[in-house]
DNA sequence: TGATTTTGTACAAACGTTGATGCAAATATA
DNA sequence: TATATTTGCATCAACGTTTGTACAAAATCA
């Protein structure tokens, strides 16, 4: 900026009035210091005449409080993880706070890297969906007293509070879903190995299918991106015997396992039924919308921020886990088969 | 944070050097203060061992450099804009900066409160795609010295730099492509009405539309959102005459167009021809792959970045204003008619 | 050997806030 | 009327940096 800015010194010589006073009108804190009336009539004159924009790195320096909430996602041009941040990008707003988004790109040196930034930033809080199975950081800047929120992915030995969906559930469902349409061929292509959801879904899979008396089925993948989807059913299609039915443990997952369907002209569901984890709003535009796992990223972000707040306000140190109940949205591509 | 964090101070203590020696050497400027190797040495092995991480509001507060870069997108949802968000974000950071997103929701207030807030951060820049057709704020801080950088929305008549595709091209290039195919009853359905890239748009429609001697066309909607191609392909359905190509000046009217479309049962392209302004990921998995007119996201980022960058540091203050060629994709949604 | 230059570092004053403390003036109480 | 209380505000010392300046000690020079 050029032009000088304006002070809270600014505002208390035209009011008359001292810095301490015009602090203390400004942060609402007129009453608890019984300041006059007329006196933060004055300086809320003065601060709007002089178009007064408070200076948030030397009330931070002096509070230690930032006022700022970090958010990091594993990739933000994921319409899933986009929905979450902007759900609690304005959440954050609400409370006066602001926030700053990384995106870690799925990569755990640059998760780190993020943080390292954020931390420097003297952030108050973090709502991360962290991108790997490594912890170690997290950890240590939870037990050093930052507030974190994890959501959607989380480490289930640890006390770092979380909100996600119960991904067991929400396994058991979508397998059962295709078995009760008379699948019993199916492909599970899956996120990272080690990530607790990845870890859960898989179980949820295989105890259905289990329960279902089907002994034997695939779980292939690595990777929580369109290409590992891509990839894995290009894969999948060289195979002798094809799945009847596919279960995506992602929306990206999916999107990558769709394209590679339509590549080799296999129709959705005539061919090959799909079912996914994660729903979005594009999904419903696709050639056959999608029948999916719906995870509540409004509720769960709002839990988050709640939880976040409620911490930073009452230090409640209490460790809440939180898991949501998933909702199947049955869509076009399951197809029912004898 | 719980535990105290670690100081220059706490670093000069166990170095057995002053602050003001600590400060020059992590900020690289020992040779220039002459601090001898060894003192150097010491100084950045303290650092390491207790961890330091600066305190960027003090640093700030005495620098008045914040190393933070606002961006401002209409939505984060929208795919589009998230792609914007995300490279810059990432850009940003191989600066040194960091970048604070804010979601103006595409609405005028919102995005002056976000604004406020940023600027109250001390941000050294700001990268907005604005909202709207309002731009006072923005003249305001642009000419109190904020480097501002407009990206995809613009205003013609304002010096403040932008980086967007030629709006006028991409129009008359989409408009071609369908009367080539053989279309003359087209309707366009617009965005925000007096923002440029769609003043431009439609003038381009038009041109294109009148050059080929076709005098009656049709332009309705005023929102870049689904909910206007939505409504204002239901309406158009409604009508005696529907026409045989709809360009949609966005790919959240296209969204909502297609939606529309798919509910009265009204085949792309077999019924109606489709083409649409900007591209995304999700445009090619949809049923009929969209043909667009698609913006080059990634390099208007890039050189959107370079422009703040290059007046962040130079002070160079000559204006720049640069339109990329937009290219057209051609997926399966036009048809040859007759 | 004394004067001059170079080298290496420290001191102290900001930056714009906040918060503890202090102290008159105004008001209430005895 | 003298004392106690309340009201309304100002003074001053931080917060953790950066930066202009000052100043010994070491090295060089005459």
């Amino acid at each position: 900026m050029v032009t000088r800015k304006v002070s809270i010194a600014d505002i208390g010589e035209r009011a008359g009035l001292s810095i301490t006073t015009v602090s203390r009108v400004l942060n609402g804190k007129a009453e608890q210091y019984r300041i006059g009336k007329k006196s933060q009539q004055k300086i809320k004159e003065a601060a709007e005449e002089l178009e007064y924009i408070p200076n948030y790195f030397a009330s931070n320096l002096k509070s230690g409080k930032s006022r700022t909430i970090a958010i990091i996602v594993p990739s933000l041009t994921n319409p899933f993880f986009a929905g979450f941040a902007s759900e609690i990008n304005s959440e954050v707003r609400r409370f006066g706070y602001i926030s700053i988004i990384g995106d870690s790109d799925e990569n755990n040196e640059t998760e780190k890297l993020e943080l390292q930034q954020m931390v420097s930033r003297n952030i108050e809080g973090l709502i991360i969906a962290p991108c790997g199975n490594q912890f170690e950081h997290l950890k240590k800047l939870y037990e050093q007293g930052l507030p974190i929120v994890c959501i959607d992915r989380y480490f289930e030995h640890l006390d770092i509070p979380y909100v996600s969906t119960d991904n067991y559930d929400g396994a058991v469902t979508a397998t059962k879903h295709l078995i009760e349409n008379g699948h019993s061929l199916i492909t599970c292509i899956q996120g990272i190995q080690q990530s607790t959801p990845n870890l859960l879904r898989i179980k949820g899979f295989k105890d259905a299918m289990e329960d279902a008396g089907i002994k034997s089925y695939n779980v292939v993948g690595d990777d929580f991106t369109i290409q590992n989807g891509y990839l894995e059913t290009k894969l999948l299609l060289q195979q002798k015997e094809i799945p009847t039915a596919i279960f995506t443990l992602s929306n990206t997952i999916a999107m990558g396992c769709i394209k590679a369907l339509k590549e080799n002209n296999i129709r959705i569901p005539q061919d090959v039924s799909v079912i996914t984890y994660d729903d979005h709003q594009y999904l419903d535009f696709l050639e056959t919308p999608i029948t999916c796992i719906a995870q509540p990223v409004s509720d769960i972000s709002k839990i988050a921020i709640k939880f976040l707040f409620s911490r930073l306000s009452n230090d409640e140190n209490r460790t809440k886990q939180v898991l949501l109940k998933p909702e199947i949205k049955i869509k076009k591509s399951v197809r029912k088969i004898n």
